[in-house]
DNA sequence: GCAATACTGAAGTGACCACTTCACTAATGT
DNA sequence: ACATTAGTGAAGTGGTCACTTCAGTATTGC
């Protein structure tokens, strides 16, 4: 399956930037409208509402309007991936590490 | 600790970067030297020293070099603040889900 | 000693990114 | 109906980033 393999650089390029993860901080307390997710900081909602277009293409948020309101939640999806591609580097990784220490042991018993 | 802190936008940002997760992935497999690891990329040698520099100072990579070729070899610090990070998120957002749990069975009791 | 190898450093370039401003639409409260 | 609130769209700007070229320095093989 490919559709993993492009998206986790979104992954990882969302949250590279502070700003974004302290959106997604303040998102795993419980679910946001756009303005009362801006205002502690001190950039313009625009920029808050880019930030979430983002987070919401890397499938970290899901974002939904109602009204004239847009509500903001978190979304597994994107952390999914994530974990998932750092558990596999961690086993080919840790697979490694086994195969050196067979091949220690092996040239160790004679 | 605010170091953790500080680091975790380096990581995020380091593997933002399609080529430097292709470096990382190759790595996984065992150290190499830096023109072993530059050969399958069709950019520069400079660029691919260039992509360690960053992998190496958000702690994914260590390098180390004995007489003129420097070896390259994957390090766990970047990757466990990269879990440490997640971990964090995964524990605030599955307490919040908790407590609305017992939100909700408590509505429902009466 | 000399040539090839394996990088390293500096400087430049074009693309992308975060952020802004301004103008606009749509829903809501009174 | 009218003002306020909540967000959207487009266009511009400054800074960062990936990448290049070119010139230079150690190290190694012959």
């Amino acid at each position: 399956m490919p559709s993993t393999k492009v998206k986790v650089g979104r992954v990882f390029h969302a949250l590279g930037d502070p700003t974004r993860r302290a959106i997604v901080e303040k998102l795993s307390a419980g679910p946001l409208s756009v303005s009362r997710l801006a205002t502690p900081f001190d950039i313009t909602l625009t920029a808050v509402a880019q930030h979430l277009q983002v987070l919401e293409e890397s499938g970290l948020v899901h974002t939904e309007k109602v009204g004239r309101v847009r509500t903001c939640r978190l979304e597994t999806a994107g952390f999914s991936i994530l974990e998932q591609w750092i558990g596999d580097r961690r086993s080919m990784w840790e697979r490694r590490l086994d195969r050196l220490g067979d091949l220690l042991a092996e040239s160790g018993e004679e």
